[in-house]
DNA sequence: GCAATATACTTGCACTTTGCAAGCATATGT
DNA sequence: ACATATGCTTGCAAAGTGCAAGTATATTGC
């Protein structure tokens, strides 16, 4: 039978784990910004980063828009469909390739990513306010190391990450 | 007829965003060590989270659990459900309050628990190691207040967010 | 002491999201 | 012109989620 084994711990405390503190931040913070697009707009997450990245740029294809917010291709798709059905975009067909279709952001969606960027940005400033300005220059270039960083492990995959003793 | 409108921004840029970036480290990070737990063992993210949680006690009741990993009842109630059919985890009646399950972890729970702590260990030392000892210390500080202040930014939600000028 | 209410979880079911195979349209190579 | 490659889309099955209702236990009021 089953028995319940004594509680000690190779070492990996879960809220003090990196990976899931950064992870909790970002949670916490995205659930009020989320319910407010899906109420008021309808819209879901990979809807909201597509007209994001879509409101910084003239036209931009599928896959520059999932580089550009981590998406996969069926996701970006989808996710397209969604905001071109709500008026926030528009496809045309790409003028010297056909096969990338140039997605555009309206009038309205503009109008809609104005509103949900000003609360995304207060939510920015509330984090930020609990920093020092020194606080918040050296999270800016951690962050950027800490990106590429896990960009790299993520390419690597699980394998390679326990196979190898130092990947330099 | 939509219109598409001219790309330009109130300054919200996404890959500039905090919590978006925060939210890509976290979810890069992750990739691999899911499709590991969940290759290997068959387990979920929720099924994760518990038996992270259960290795570093005794015994939790179900709430302590949710509250520790950040999981609502019901995800609690399956991800417990899921470790005692892998035999990662028991349940048996409470002590006093036969309503609170005490859910302790199973010597092979301990097992592959150590196996996945072992990757995330691995996947967090590659992430220090791309910061300087001051970095890692202003990090952690920096951290601890944004844990709180998203506490607060998630309980507070939307509408008083976009509200309030100022909530100290 | 026992019915009424409260608490802690669990289950079933509808709904949504995701992952992936296959498909369509367009382009490129031979 | 035909085969192959590329970029994106669609359909469908599997997995995940949210919520109403259910079970079991405890506490309260009478």
């Amino acid at each position: 039978m089953k028995q319940a084994a004594p509680a000690a711990n190779d070492g990996l405390k879960l809220s003090a784990w990196l990976p899931y503190r950064l992870f909790l931040v970002a949670a916490q913070v995205a659930r009020p910004l989320e319910s407010f697009y899906s109420e008021t707009f309808g819209l879901s997450q990979a809807g909201w980063r597509i007209l994001a990245v879509i409101a910084e740029r003239d036209a931009a294809n599928a896959s520059e828009i999932g580089r550009a917010c981590a998406l996969d291709p069926f996701a970006v798709s989808r996710g397209i469909g969604q905001l071109v059905e709500l008026g926030f975009a528009m496809r045309r067909p790409g003028k010297t390739d056909r096969r990338f279709a140039a997605v555009s952001i309206t009038r309205s969606g503009r109008t809609a990513f104005n509103r949900i960027a000003a609360l995304g940005s207060r939510i920015e400033a509330r984090l930020l306010a609990r920093l020092s300005e020194s606080e918040r220059t050296t999270l800016d270039s951690a962050l950027t190391r800490l990106e590429g960083e896990s960009a790299r492990i993520d390419a690597v995959g699980w394998r390679a990450l326990l196979d190898d003793a130092v990947t330099p």
